[in-house]
DNA sequence: CAACTTCGCTACGCACGCGTAGCGTAGAGT
DNA sequence: ACTCTACGCTACGCGTGCGTAGCGAAGTTG
């Protein structure tokens, strides 16, 4: 293997200041750009009024307006941490609480949407998403399968089930009428999930 | 109150057989190009291309391209219909199956996610959006509340709550990763919500 | 300080979509 | 038959965004 071309002591590549800074200052632009104007709405142009950056300078880090929109949501969307709080209970109700909280004032909210209409269609946008997905599910799966293993889910449960039943009614209540999407209900969605699985039969498992 | 112009013995207002001709042909041509370019890719010119129809025409009906897109999802959008099979679970097995086949089948699928991203900057998409989800919600507001009254859930279930924890995962699933959403996984999410009522301690009703 | 890289700016030509005007034709109503 | 209305067509001018070329200025590296 060969060295890249200026490489500091710790291995970090070592890279013109200039191009992070208008990196940053471009990728600001255009998520604040995505957020009030759609990921179609998103303009070299716009983007360069908005940010300060030359037209051209743009051009010359990426090929083009979609390039600069799935660098930006994929520098944007962070999967969440593991809280590993003890118990599978606290566990979900941070994470699902947290995904409510995200969903209400991160910025990164109403850009989901976007996203998800972009995956129906353009490749590239349903890879980011399936990636980005995927990120986000490992957590959760991994707190879920943590709490199958402690017992306190059904050997048998089914843990995307699981993910789906906790994860599906905050995104949707997000994205479907007025109604108060608050830590409140994300618990009692997680109480209500955790207690389909309580009960004395678990479906299908009575009939044979 | 004054008569329509024309009007039939049976008081539906007479139309000249052209205006619907034509109305017909270029919603049908937006639907198809709401799903293949989703909502922005809506342009009068290729709508005229599509349908045949001239574009002139076409502006003297709708006046924007935005306009005919909510004329195509009004008309597209149409609310499910109240089974009312005697049980609670007939019912929702019906309606949270027919929900999940057609996001899976119908071509207003593509069309949601679109929807919810319009809503999401635009208050007219959003009124739409809001009008539709009542629609729909209010035939399965309907089924559990008569659920309710039946005693098949609890006095003090949340028919909203239940809505949610219903229609959420199926939604989810359909825009989240490429896990597969049958008649199968609907059923699945039915028996464990009601289970998630029918346990012997509803949440937060022990402690007090 | 010298070599190199990045940036800002101007100025393009091009394509696309908008929304309208004006006219002739064809179909609908009575 | 006669009137009225809707449709198709051509031809616009306008604005917006694309993506590139060429240059000088400013900053970075060694």
């Amino acid at each position: 293997m060969s060295v890249a071309p200026n490489a500091t002591p710790t291995g970090t590549t070592r890279v013109d200041p200039r191009l992070v800074r208008t990196r940053a200052r471009v990728l600001t632009a255009t998520a604040r750009l995505v957020a009030t104007a759609g990921i179609s709405g998103v303009t070299i142009e716009a983007v360069s009024e908005l940010s300060g950056i030359a037209k051209t300078t743009i051009y010359r880090q990426w090929d083009d307006a979609p390039a600069l929109v799935l660098a930006t949501l994929d520098d944007l969307l962070q999967p969440p941490v593991d809280p590993d709080l003890g118990t599978l209970r606290a566990d979900l109700l941070h994470l699902v609480g947290g995904l409510a909280h995200a969903l209400v004032v991160s910025p990164a909210a109403g850009i989901m949407a976007g996203l998800m209409d972009a995956a129906e269609r353009d490749p590239a946008f349903a890879a980011l998403h399936a990636r980005e997905g995927e990120r986000r599910h490992g957590v959760v799966l991994a707190v879920i399968e943590r709490g199958v293993r402690r017992g306190e889910l059904p050997a048998d449960a089914d843990p995307h089930e699981v993910l789906d039943l906790l994860t599906g009614p905050i995104v949707y209540r997000r994205y479907t009428g007025a109604r108060t999407l608050d830590a409140a209900f994300a618990a009692r969605v997680v109480d209500r999930v955790l207690a389909a699985y309580d009960g004395p039969t678990a479906p299908g498992s009575r009939d044979h």
